[in-house]
DNA sequence: TTACTTTCGTAGTGATTGATAGGATAATAA
DNA sequence: TTATTATCCTATCAATCACTACGAAAGTAA
């Protein structure tokens, strides 16, 4: 969905000199702890990666992790906002679009890339990590649904401009074309997950594209 | 993805009379026991569904379920062939429809009610249950990416049929039609997990369809 | 140095995981 | 009845789960 660009979170305190804390050190880089983090729940999703996972992938011994990172929903949590921030995010696809029509295709386009990165897991962590969980986790899930169901309104939005613009035709459907995009995103990362490849994924998001008004 | 119709399997043994078994005789009805456990793994996916959710579900101790269902894995795998058989399935669909098109709308409009059942959890259970699983369960989850995978199969080949007698132009991206229902399909799971209605799912798979070239 | 603060590594916590041992029980077969 | 077979229930099993207590260690502040 996102491409991630960390390193965001620099030294904003207001003394002049670079301050440096009280007490022992962190023996390890955060933020590369939280990437790698990221990139199991990435792969196996939330309830599925174990303390033990994390504490291997990271080299942070259990209770590092809890010291930084309060416990492993708080370290899901901040692997969403990480998966989700960067220089390029849904919200600046759509945003920076001329049209809704250029929006959809710029978010296909961006998960067909995403979701087949080289150095990553396949497919969209927003889809994949929390889609059936236990009871327990019911509230993981519920947050991931509202980011998808964000993105969806967003994309919603910008169509209703478009048709007000005059981009689309009076006719087209906005709750539609919207619910369709992200139905054709979710299902990438379900064909990225079953092997397919970038090439594969950027047609389907093509043909997508086909089914949007053209006639005005 | 398909409806469920259990009750199959009666007594076919080649005896005139109802055959009973020697030894002391099952508790629990093994069908409903099993419908049970896929409605279970549907709503909460294979590996966050524990065992003790499934003896206070099934109302049969654990033994009972080891003597009966083996394991763990076999009990989930024998839920995903209740909920892939019945009297409509995929391949019957597919099969049975006049044309490509036909059949890929079909799909879409049997998972648009699928996943959107009164007295069955939201989505699907090939697109939910197995899809983000620990290492310990790479297998399973690659059953269920190799079902997925022939679904799309099938449905392509339609499409070629369709192409070769004319039904489609022959322009037609067979791979790119049929990845693409897939997608959607595997989307419109989603969508119902986040609550939309059917009525939006069926809008969705509408918009879908707009995709398929129509000028012969 | 001495006090203070924070993190480190070890070794665990109780709870839950999937799965079983073993004897009791309930059916058929002879 | 007696033997045989299969399932029943109870009480676990070892392993793993997320998580933490605690003292040693490593930094800053005085």
């Amino acid at each position: 969905m996102t491409t991630t660009n960390i390193g965001e979170i620099g030294d904003l305190s207001d003394s002049p000199l670079p301050h440096r804390k009280k007490g022992r050190p962190l023996s390890f880089d955060r933020e590369r702890a939280l990437r790698q983090a990221m990139l199991l729940f990435w792969q196996h999703g939330y309830e599925s990666t174990s303390l033990n996972d994390l504490t291997s992938a990271l080299g942070v011994t259990p209770s590092s992790i809890y010291t930084v990172f309060k416990d492993k929903k708080s370290l899901f949590l901040e692997s969403v906002v990480l998966y989700t921030s960067g220089s390029v995010t849904t919200g600046s696809i759509i945003e920076q679009a001329p049209t809704a029509y250029d929006a959809a295709m710029g978010l296909l386009q961006a998960s067909a890339i995403g979701f087949t990165g080289a150095d990553t897991p396949t497919g969209c962590l927003l889809a994949t990590s929390a889609i059936s969980c236990s009871s327990a986790a019911a509230d993981v899930q519920r947050k991931i649904a509202d980011i998808r169901l964000g993105i969806e309104a967003q994309l919603r939005e910008k169509i209703q401009q478009s048709v007000s613009l005059g981009h689309l035709p009076a006719t087209a459907d906005a709750d539609a074309l919207a619910a369709h995009t992200m139905a054709v995103i979710q299902g990438l990362s379900t064909l990225a997950r079953d092997g397919a490849k970038r090439d594969k994924l950027q047609k389907v998001a093509e043909t997508a594209m086909y089914a949007w008004p053209k006639n005005l």
